[in-house]
DNA sequence: TATTGTTATACTCTATAACTATA
DNA sequence: TATAGTTATAGAGTATAACAATA
């Protein structure tokens, strides 16, 4: 046990580097997928989410896309300008306000999806189908964890 | 085949929306654990590539983080403020400049290295150890594709 | 008193273009 | 002419605090 015996641990054994780095990709990827669609990342995120099904509220969206409420806010605000999303008053809670797409908003965001999803397989083309979803699994356990 | 059969693809089976929102719990507990080294996680990058016994350039720095050149500059000039890097010019090419680590860098990097690893075996701690290299071993394949 | 949404502000990160020195 | 580093600048993303309406 000399004192040479240390670990190294270069950056490139890191997970969390890793994940950033794989992040900047398919942000990349994405960026550029959503484009011809007028939409970000953070705004097709949003325009999701008003397109389920469960009805949720601005401070829901914020706390799932882990964005800071008075961010939620100016996204809203954009898609809305632009018809895409809707803000109705939630009558159980009169403070909530819930996010609803409106059906261009809807239509943007299938075919926005269709190509997300497209830049997303060819990104992922290099795993095998069974590892893709191995990685998905890993990474929705570790993506909605508790304890963060 | 009815107009109902269509895919609705929720957020939380996208893996890039997956990649981003671990991402983004990874980069909170590395930030936590980097502050009281005054350290960012892209100083702490830079600083661990210094540390390397690569001698990368400026250059190589940028393209291994994914950061423009530009904000490499402005990353190693911080470390370089506070004694922890130094730029040596590369006698092969004058040109570029060889980001290396000094004593007192190494030292920093070593005790910061512990605490950005100590962070994430807390944030992995939900996964089997061998689910754990899987994941290493996925994002490392993703991240560092030739295409992207 | 606590929470939702809102506004305002400042800070960090990212992207781009132009310049210099070397090749 | 092409590349490494630098500077400057603008835009996107993030974090914080304070406030009004509602619970």
């Amino acid at each position: 046990m000399t004192s040479e015996t240390r670990t190294e641990r270069p950056l490139s054994l890191d997970t969390g580097f890793l994940l950033a780095r794989a992040n900047a990709c398919s942000l990349e990827a994405t960026h550029a997928a959503l484009e011809p669609h007028g939409l970000r990342v953070r705004s097709y995120s949003v325009l999701s989410l008003a397109a389920a099904e469960e009805r949720l509220s601005q401070r829901d969206i914020a706390e799932y896309l882990r964005l800071d409420p008075s961010q939620v806010v100016a996204l809203v605000d954009e898609l809305q300008k632009r018809q895409l999303v809707a803000r109705e008053t939630d009558p159980h809670d009169r403070r909530a306000k819930v996010v609803v797409a409106t059906d261009a908003g809807r239509q943007l965001r299938e075919a926005a999806s269709e190509a997300v999803h497209h830049a997303q397989a060819e990104m992922l083309e290099s795993l095998r189908p069974v590892e893709r979803e191995l990685l998905r699994d890993l990474l929705e356990r570790l993506a909605f964890q508790d304890h963060a």
